[in-house]
DNA sequence: GTCTATACGAAGATAGAC
DNA sequence: GTCTATCTTCGTATAGAC
């Protein structure tokens, strides 16, 4: 990728990144998708907002629902990499459910919330997407977490011997969700409930919550 | 078009319920928002499967967002009465937090499971627009269970006196989270996890989980 | 390789005639 | 109450300029 090109002559300034289109489009896409949903979000609205042609996506992507697949993928990815290297560790020993909750969690809510404004961005478009009345969406959402869903599964079974496997499944899909939730109320500021301000908190008070519920409140 | 039309001098034939175009248009929405969210659905494949003109929309309820509006506050009807009667019931007494939680999940779980598959479709459709995408229709959802909230959240904190208000708020969001997400999934036959055999039983379920959380997973 | 201008058919919501 | 007509905007496709 050629950003940065030549401080030559008079050429571009020193401040500006340079991003191209095609990152642009997906910057622009996470923004927008993660504030109007996706069918509530017009290309035109992106490529406008990108400096862009309308035609770019076409272009760049081939169309809009891979435009879509693209983002999600970006976004997901350090996620998804940060649970693999955790879940890789726990998996050696004997990890209790808070150690999983919060592999789980942590990936999630922090290291998306620890990168200022753009991090709180992708967290509301992941957290959107993932709840999208579209099941062909959130299946989106769904095969970019699959691949370490049952690693969970499996994990958290053995960390709670007691639970019947339909119980830990509910427990997950729970966490999943509130997850989501959290994840996509990163930018609002809801009135009233403050309770946003400190994002490690939230993942603490997250986390705490997930604890009790999966360590009284499952079936057996 | 009126199907089965006339038999003549006498009224209405037997079987059919009668419905009106506006009722139809009712369910009809309920069904395909549930499905397809707000934005994923057009105004024409509304008419078309209430067999009702284009323009009766605007004619009955004035805009796409009118109908939304008045499908959403029909739902939630019965919900909210029954809300408000438990609410009426236990405030004459000091109930447990289990109780409060009861009170709010099965008129939306149960109340709306227990009615066959229309209930479901119901349940789908509340649970979606709760998690809308766009601000705007999450506001129309907000405001059908707003008046009820802040009984909840004085009542929830009377129960739990020793936690943080804003803990307590953080419960309730997580509980309207989980709620919503259950009831969302009402009609998707999810392969894999499947617990919704018995609507009595996933309340049963979320109960327990969300008791146990607000018991042990609140900071004080 | 990238990007632009422009066109097309389908579907959007609404207004006004009937 | 119903329907047609209309005007806007949608996503996509293409032909060609840098």
């Amino acid at each position: 990728m050629p950003e940065q090109a030549v401080a030559g002559g008079k050429e571009n300034s020193v401040e500006t990144p340079v991003e191209t289109t095609r990152e642009r489009l997906l910057n622009v896409a996470e923004q927008r998708f993660g504030e109007g949903g996706y069918e509530g979000t017009s290309l035109r609205a992106i490529t406008v907002a990108a400096a862009a042609n309308i035609a770019a996506v076409n272009y760049h992507f081939g169309s809009k629902e891979a435009l879509l697949r693209a983002a999600v993928a970006r976004a997901m990815a350090p996620v998804n990499t940060e649970r693999r290297r955790r879940l890789d560790q726990l998996e050696a020993g004997s990890p209790t459910p808070e150690q999983l909750i919060r592999a789980f969690i942590e990936p999630g809510l922090d290291l998306v919330l620890r990168r200022g404004e753009r991090g709180a961005v992708v967290a509301r478009f992941i957290g959107r997407i993932a709840f999208d009345p579209s099941q062909r969406i959130r299946d989106l959402y769904a095969a970019e977490s699959d691949p370490i869903e049952s690693r969970y599964l499996s994990a958290l079974q053995a960390a709670l011997p007691q639970a019947a496997p339909e119980s830990v499944a509910f427990g997950y899909v729970n966490m999943l969700g509130l997850l989501a939730l959290h994840q996509s109320q990163a930018l609002s500021r809801t009135p009233g409930v403050a309770e946003d301000e400190d994002p490690s908190k939230l993942a603490e008070n997250l986390i705490a919550f997930l604890v009790a519920a999966f360590d009284k409140g499952l079936r057996s």
